[in-house]
DNA sequence: TAGATTGTTAATCGATTAACAATC
DNA sequence: TAGATTGTTAATCGATTAACAATC
């Protein structure tokens, strides 16, 4: 049987019916269509319907699909139907929004131990958890057995933080520094980069504007060394 | 003359580069290759040069590309070659950690402007600036001329306060509300989704276990309206 | 010059869209 | 049954990769 690798625009978008499917179980609704769907997700139906046939068959011809069973089988698929402890590393501003954000619990992410290399930090209480030493991570997570960590540190300590989560068992890395991880391939990484979305809108932003669109060629070397502006 | 678009990968990629760039700078290297950029940034050389050439010709051959030039052309493609004034919506946990995000500054971003609609919150300091009412937003846009915002608000309310924020005048929007945003076709909109990014390593670090791969099909109606687990 | 590396074209790959037979 | 909507296949679209002539 040739297993089909299911693609990242894929999953990313389970995500987002995910949200949707629990926003209209709350307003009550039973069942729903891809058209429908495609109304509240932004997502074309036909799109809905192919990345759900990665899966299996969830709906019914001519009626759509259950809400709730639905629900169930996303939940199943991106396995957030059982709690998942995570690891947070760096107690600093950003990890504080992410120890006290309250959208993890609905899908059972639930921050399970905050570390950190600063002996100031260390020790002190952090959104109900106690800092704990970086350096005591492989012990750490025996005991919370967490697969997927949260990078929320400096770049510059980010690759060595790394090194450490995946020693001590981590395969899933949510990266919020600047910088590129390696890892070994076993290791998945998401990147968020606040800087790079804002870069790709301060572009279209400005698109818009009269057009400086195309950057004047600058010659390497040989010129006077100065852009052309 | 055909404009071709810049593909939407290529601008994400180019906030990549620019960051090599500017680690590449700092570190006293001159001239780098794309070769050097693949090992560098973790995307292939062919890649690099296929991105930059929707844009001009920077490198020279046999040579490679001048550091300060490069960054200096990148700059000017994203148009963060000048100060840029950003409107922040929600002062909570994570606005606090983006008012105090360090690496805005390299990049000429800058927090304008704090909004809010809490009056608890309004009026008080928040990382340096007087949190102003959301309802006066168009008046506080006058004043900062941002194009761009950023929404730190729960989802509840992150519609209306795109609403109001495009009367403003913002065109270019980073939405961190898990919601779909409806705004007109000028307006970009880019979305940071913590729970996005970990639903799919939750699906990537369980796939690495034994396999319960496929969601079990499940009838919608006419059986017991339960899942067969 | 010879070696290196660019910018670009063509080939490949993968994802999205459209269409429709199957089915409730 | 007739109408609606699914799951899937084929067609389209777009992005990535590989290859190489041009050029420093």
């Amino acid at each position: 049987m040739v297993e089909v690798q299911v693609p990242t625009p894929t999953l990313e978008r389970l995500a987002t019916y995910l949200r949707v499917l629990l926003d209209a179980h709350e307003a009550g609704i039973e069942t729903i269509s891809s058209q429908e769907m495609e109304q509240y997700s932004g997502i074309s139906a036909a799109q809905f319907r192919k990345d759900l046939s990665y899966f299996g068959e969830f709906g019914k011809p001519g009626v759509g699909y259950s809400v709730e069973q639905l629900i169930r089988c996303i939940e199943r698929i991106l396995h957030l139907d059982h709690d998942q402890p995570m690891i947070l590393v760096g107690a600093g501003n950003l990890g504080a929004a992410l120890v006290g954000y309250p959208n993890f619990r609905a899908h059972r992410l639930r921050i399970a131990a905050v570390l950190d290399n600063d002996f100031v930090k260390i020790g002190r209480l952090f959104g109900g958890l106690v800092v704990e030493d970086i350096a005591r991570v492989h012990e750490v997570n025996e005991r919370v057995g967490a697969k997927i960590a949260i990078i929320a540190v400096p770049a510059s300590s980010a690759q060595t933080v790394a090194d450490l989560l995946i020693e001590a068992g981590i395969t899933g890395i949510l990266n919020f520094a600047p910088t590129v991880l390696r890892v070994p391939p076993y290791v998945h990484v998401r990147n968020v980069s606040f800087l790079q979305e804002l870069a790709v809108l301060s572009y279209h932003i400005a698109e818009a504007l009269p057009s400086v669109q195309s950057c004047e060629p600058q010659p390497v070397g040989g010129g006077n060394g100065r852009a052309a502006l």
